[in-house]
Parts: structure tokens; sequence; C-alpha cells
DNA sequence: CCTAGCCTAATTTTT
DNA sequence: TTAGGCTAGG
């Protein structure tokens, strides 16, 4: 009924046979056939099958305006799926720049997102409150955490990491704790405790009236199945269903689709006529985009087979092909080509570009991974000099760890970057107890989020008081938040019986703020308001300020800033709640705060970098063991996964790409050697141009790079190469990858604990004999200055030369 | 209940 | 290297 807004009639002049023509030649414009046709189709199924770089966002924007358009579909008729809110966002943006407002009404929004609207309209149904709050994966991991403690299941050897991925995993395939029991072998004690925390997760969830992100998708299916005619409200609804990255779709995300794009299951008539139950029948018509080639999650669940059997799935599908590539020149597609077509079955697929050859990739090679950042940041002030925005430059690199070297570099460098991910806003200690105070307040149910801050600051409330607490709400039949309102029962000594009726006291006072009690609707500034008073009135504040840890200092401006966050809420979203504050804050991602990356560098993992496209990108990190990473190694279809984020990688670059690597890298203080990644082999020769190759670095490649080692001047006391200006491009270029055969597949050489000295004689595998100069460096990085008898002074990494003492 | 100090374990990617 | 857990002492 909450619909009865939404016209259920098709508007005259369209009909289920498709637009008029020339009723939206303007938005077919300088699109491809192919791109037309993806346009222009109309029928139940479409599979868009998008390369990097094929205008995949143009086309769905085209579609869905044309939809609307030719009143083919009210703006309330169509839901268009997106992976992150940026996304979204930017797809509202480009429909609204099309067709102006008449788009209002769409819902635009990540499955997560999508999934949170209709749970909260419809939660009373299955034994949640619309003011459920959703636990992120640290909430939740500090849930299993207590759970396994309280079960001793370490015992068993289950971690809660282990736990929650395997929760994690089940919940994506919308298994719950009873359907695994049932396949599980209960005899064996590790899957009896393992279905116990299940349970017991799911239990405390419910009490807390919350839901996980996997719940999110899960819960919506559920709800789906349990209550057909709640379903039906949203597929009569919902007649035009678009998705984009459809390739990383999990399989809770595609039973959630299949179930709004069934046909209406009961005939109840709502007030609809007959061609809308007409249409009904059919079930509203899909979209899908993606690429399989851009698939990689399926380390959380996304299922590749839901892209590549689309046809199966829906019978009749309509299959268009995007291939040319309008982002990248020539040559960054060739090596993306080159590289991708080592995974087999796949569908082949080459994209291809007019935009000409362009530069060849730059290929550097440090000896450590300092030297690589240096590099990366003398390039990157050489292209500004050039006139290149520092905000269409990025740097990507497969692990967050890996940033930490870069950023100590482009500080010393002053290079102005941003880092996308990584230690999130919203993870921070003290931003996630200002929330849990706001949560508490919100959601008083949430027992998990009274926890976390009820001795915060210090109260004297620690573990044994707690466990008090929570007993005498069980003995009583009460919340643990309501019991914080008895505490003269509690048993306490006057100092923390007064502290908890002063938290008790502040959470009241917010709450009036928050949801007052009269049924009044709080004005938008309430949450910044609420969230004040609950900071400064519990002397959260105050003991921020008063204390001596320096990194206190940088937790009161983040709290500023949380509480500057609030007042920005408040104006794009005049009739926003706590509720919806909480909401949003859950569900943004890293890369959905990229807008004020202009002016800077953009620094980011691989995954992050999906969807985005630079001008230039640099690939760091290029080694074995970190792309592959070592972890996928064991994982079926890991190195296959490695290799697609790999071709992502290359992909986002527009102009120019750099491929940069380390001979050494650290890792928790140890220092080992690395090698170069095998994808670096599957690039041809020539579309590299090596201004230091990895034979340069440890002398021993082919001739050319022998030449090239005799020729450098030594005696640098820095490992790098000096800053590379314009006469690095006079050096001869190194080849190809194939050159260094060692150096790829064999096992990591090792001398860490060769000693050696000025005046010792060593054997080198090619250079032969020789007798050192001197040694640099320190530790792994020590670096040996040899005079071979034949083949002339070398530098050599000793940890891993071929080299042996004599 | 709190704090300091020692020990150890971990580092893949994230809506 | 560092964050978190654990212990002992106040």
């Amino acid at each position: 009924m909450s619909d009865s807004s939404t016209p259920l009639i098709v508007p005259a002049g369209a009909g289920p046979r498709g637009p008029q023509a020339g009723a939206f030649d303007d938005l077919l414009e300088g699109l491809n056939p192919q791109q037309r046709e993806a346009v222009e189709y109309r029928g139940p199924a479409l599979l868009i099958v998008a390369g990097a770089g094929s205008g995949k966002t143009r086309v769905l924007t085209h579609r869905i305006a044309s939809l609307l358009r030719t009143r083919e579909a009210w703006p309330s008729q169509i839901l268009a799926i997106t992976f992150t809110n940026k996304a979204a966002g930017e797809m509202r943006e480009r429909v609204e720049q099309l067709i102006g407002d008449s788009a209002r009404g769409m819902w635009i929004s990540t499955f997560h997102s999508a999934c949170v609207r209709i749970l909260r309209r419809e939660a009373d149904q299955f034994g949640f409150t619309k003011a459920f709050t959703i636990y992120d994966s640290g909430d939740s991991r500090a849930l299993i955490k207590r759970l396994v403690k309280e079960h001793e299941a370490d015992a068993l050897g289950l971690t809660p990491a282990s736990v929650q991925s395997k929760i994690s995993k089940l919940k994506n395939e919308l298994a719950d704790a009873d359907s695994y029991a049932r396949d599980a072998n209960m005899n064996d004690p590790v899957e009896r405790m393992f279905t116990d925390l299940f349970r017991a997760y799911q239990r405390q969830l419910q009490k807390a009236n919350a839901f996980d992100f996997d719940d999110l998708i899960a819960q919506t299916v559920y709800l789906f199945r349990a209550f057909p005619q709640v379903a039906d409200v949203y597929r009569k609804r919902f007649r035009h269903i678009l998705v984009d990255e459809y390739q990383d779709t999990n399989h809770a995300q595609y039973a959630l689709i299949h179930e709004l794009t069934r046909p209406v299951s009961s005939s109840t008539d709502v007030g609809g006529g007959m061609l809308a139950l007409m249409d009904e029948a059919e079930g509203a018509s899909l979209t899908v985009v993606g690429d399989s080639d851009q698939s990689i999650y399926a380390f959380r669940g996304a299922d590749i087979r839901n892209i590549t059997e689309f046809e199966r799935d829906y019978p009749g599908a309509k299959v268009v092909l995007l291939e040319q590539n309008y982002r990248s020149t020539q040559n960054i597609l060739t090596a993306a080509n080159s590289v991708i077509r080592n995974n087999f079955d796949r569908k082949d697929k080459r994209l291809w570009s007019d935009q000409g050859d362009g530069e060849k990739v730059i290929g550097f090679t440090g000896y450590s991974q300092h030297d690589e950042a240096q590099f990366v940041a003398d390039e990157i002030e050489q292209l500004r000099r050039q006139g290149v925005d520092y905000g269409q430059m990025a740097v990507f690199y497969r692990t967050n760890s890996q940033s930490r070297a870069l950023e100590e570099i482009f500080i010393r460098a002053a290079v102005p970057y941003k880092i996308m991910g990584g230690t999130k806003f919203y993870e921070r200690q003290e931003i996630k107890d200002a929330l849990a105070y706001l949560v508490t307040v919100a959601n008083p149910a949430d027992e998990m989020a009274l926890r976390r801050i009820i001795n915060k600051p210090r109260r004297g409330i620690g573990d044994v008081s707690v466990e008090t607490i929570s007993s005498f709400a069980e003995r009583n039949g009460i919340t643990f938040r309501d019991a914080l309102g008895h505490s003269a029962e509690l048993g306490f000594g006057p100092k923390i019986q007064g502290a908890i009726a002063q938290l008790h006291n502040v959470l009241v006072e917010a709450q009036e703020i928050l949801l007052p009690s009269n049924g009044e609707i709080p004005p938008p500034t309430s949450v910044a308001e609420g969230l004040q008073v609950l900071l400064n009135k519990t002397g959260y504040m105050d003991a921020l300020r008063a204390s001596r840890d320096p990194q206190d200092e940088a937790r009161i401006e983040n709290l500023d800033e949380l509480v500057a966050v609030t007042r920005e809420f408040a104006r794009n979203n005049p009739d926003g709640t706590v509720l919806d504050f909480l909401t949003t804050v859950a569900l943004v991602a890293d890369s959905d705060d990229l807008d004020d990356a202009s002016g800077s560098v953009s620094l980011m993992t691989l995954h992050t970098a999906k969807g985005l496209e630079f001008d230039t990108v640099f690939l760091t990190g290029v080694e074995e063991d970190l792309i592959p990473h070592r972890i996928s190694a064991n994982e079926p279809g890991g190195p296959q996964e490695e290799r697609r984020l790999f071709y992502v990688g290359i992909t986002r670059a527009r102009k120019r790409l750099y491929m940069s690597l380390a001979m050494t890298r650290a890792q928790f203080g140890e220092v080992s050697a690395a090698m170069p990644s095998r994808f670096l082999q599957e690039i041809p020769a020539d579309l590299i141009h090596w201004r230091q190759s990895p034979g340069d670095v440890n002398g021993r490649g082919g001739s050319q790079s022998r030449a090239l080692n005799a020729r450098r001047p030594g005696g640098s006391d820095r490992w790098g190469v000096k800053p590379l200006g314009p006469s690095s491009s006079l050096k001869p270029k190194s080849t190809a990858m194939d050159k260094f055969p060692g150096l790829v597949t064999n096992k990591v050489r090792d001398n860490g604990d060769l000693e050696l000295a000025a005046g010792d004689r060593i054997r080198h595998d090619d250079f032969g004999e020789g007798r050192v100069d001197a040694v640099t460096g320190e530790g792994a990085k020590r670096i040996a200055h040899v005079r071979f008898d034949t083949a002339g002074p070398k530098k050599l990494l000793i940890k891993i030369a071929p080299i042996a003492k004599l």
C-alpha cells in the first residue's frame, strides 16, 4: 500500500514493444553501434559484457535516461544497483544531467543501502524494529571474539577470525546455523562448537536488534521468501532493474535479484489496471553489466558464474559485447590483454583502442621499497613539472601495509597525497566510541555498543561490574540498557553507583534531543547536538584533553571532524534522523570519499582502484608473493584472481603506466628478498621500457645490463640510482623478463648470514671470482662492492646475489 | 579497578 | 614494527 503513489499503468505512448524511433536520438549520439544496441534493446534480460574502459557507465545512464524520456518507466519503477555509494552518486548525477529533475524517485544505490531501506520498512514483520543498527566487520569481530572466549572455543582451534569468515561465507551462500548443522558432521567437536557459536552469534544479533553486513542481503532474501506479499510490493514497484559490476555479486545478491525479477506471486489487485498486471506477469526487466575479467571479489563470495551463466539463468537474454576501449592507449591495452589471456576458461575478449600506441610501460626496480618509493616520488614531481595534475596520478599497491614506505617518502618529498582506504576514519577507536554512544541512544537494545562505551572514559566500571549489571538485567527480565536506570539496586558502592547514574542521565538527555519522547520530529541539527552532549557530558572529551598521550590530540581533532560530518549530514538531509546518519556512516566505503582527492596523488589498493581511472598509474610492488599474493597460491582460483587484479590495475591507466618493484622488502622489522612477479613475464618485452631492470639491480642480467652495470658510476651512498633526470632516457633499455630466468621462478636465494668484509674473495655464478672492495648498507640491504677479475666492478645485494665466499 | 611493562602474534583484498 | 593480550603490583 505504501506504493499507491506509484503509477502502475504504463504511460500512454509507450508500449512493451519498445520506444518509438527518434524519441531519444540525442541519447544515442556519439555511441558506437554496440553501445547503441545496449541502450535501445528492450526485453526481459540484457547482459552487457563491458570490457574495461568501454563506456559502460555511459551506456547504463543513457539506457536509464531513455527509459524515462520515452515514458516507458517512471523514475520510481527503476532500481539501479552499483557497488559503491560513489558510483551510485555519479550515476544519479549523470542521469539528471541527461534528463533533469524527472530523474527523481529512482532508487540508485548499493545492494546494502537498498536492502537497509527495505528492511527498515519491513523490520517489524520479523522480529526486529525499525531502529536496528548495522554491525560492520569490526563490530561483529568484537562480538564473535566475546563468544569464542565464553565458549572457550579457542581450545578447539577456532579463532575469532576464522569463525567470522566462515559465518560470512555461509551467509553469502544463504545458509544459516540450522542448515549448516544439517550438513555438517556433528560428531566432530569442532563442527559442533562452530554451530553453537554461529547460533549464539545470530541470537545476539537478534537480541541487539542488529544486522551484520551479510545479513542485510541475506535477511532481505529471507524476508521476500517468507512473505511473498511483501516481495510483491517491490516486484510491482521495480519494473526495470539494472545491476552494475555483476561479476562481483555473490550468491545472496544473485538470489535477491532473482526474487525481485520474479513475476508477482499473488494476483490480488492493488489498484493496477489490466495492462499493469500483464506487465507484472512477466517480471521486471533486468539489465546487468559486468566483465568477468574484472572479478576480484571471489574471496568474499563473489561468484563469477553469476555472469558466465547469465544466459542459462535468464533464457532468451540478449548479450551485447563492448570491446572498444575509450580510456587507454594501445600499448597499455596490449599489456593488459597479454596478461589476462593467461587465464584459462575465459571467453576471449580483446580490448582495442583507436588512440594510438602511446608511451611504453615504464619499469623500475629498486633495491628496497624506499628506493622504489623514491622513484615514484621523483617521477611524480617530474610529471608535475610537465604540467600533469597531481589529481590525475595514482599509486596502487596490493596490500595496505605497502602504503607506509610510500607515505614516508612522499612526506619527505612534499608530494601531496591522499590515501584511500587504509585505516578508515570510521574505524578509528574514538570514532567508533562516539558512534557507539549514538547507537546506544538510537537502539537501546544494542548491548554491544553499550558495553563498548560503558567504561569509556574510565568510570571504574570494569568487567566484574559489567557482569553484575548483566546478570541483574537477566534476573529482572530487562535489558542491559534499562538496568542502568536502576543504579541504586545493583549493589555497587557509591562511586560506581554514581558513575552509572551519571551515564544513565546523559544517555536520557541525549535521547530527548535525538528522539524526543513527545513524538516531536527533531530538527536536523539534533544529531550534532546530541553527539556533543554525549561527548562532553560523559567526560569523554575531557579525558582526551587531560591525557598526555600524543595520539589523543589527533583523536580530539577526529571527533571535531565527526561533529562537522553530522552538520554536513544535516544540511544534505533535512529530515535525516540519527538512524539515517548511522546507516550512512555504516555503509560508506573507502572509495566513497574520493572527491576531495583533487590536487593530491591518490594512493590505494588495487581493489579500491576498481572502477576508477587516472592519466598516470603507478603499479608498485610487482613482486612474487605480493601480486600474486602468497596466500592466494593455495586457494583454488587464487592465482587467476590475482591476475585479474593486476589486469584491473593496468586498465585504470589512460596515458602512462609505471610498474615498479623492489629487490628487498621489509615486513615487520625483518627484511627479505623479493622476486619480480610472474605477471611481468607475461608482458611482451617491447612494451616495457626498464629504467632499471631487475637484472641491473642484482648484477645477474643479460649482456646489456652488464654493460650498463659496468658503466654506472658507483660510490653513491644511496642504494638507489640517482634521481632520474632527462639523461636517464639515454640509457639503453633493458629487455624482457625472460632475460632473467633465475629471478622469476626459482626459489628465493637467501645469503642472509653471509658475512663479507673488504678483502674477501668471492665467486659469482655469472661473473666468476672477484675481490670485495667495500660493504655498505645494513642487514638485508648490505651491498658488496666487488671488483671481478674478468667482469670488472659490480655492486651486489649480498642477501640475494648468487655468490659464495671463497 | 587500573597501569605499566613484557611477550607474542600477525599482516590480503572489503561492501 | 606494532598492536593487543596477559601479568603483576599498586
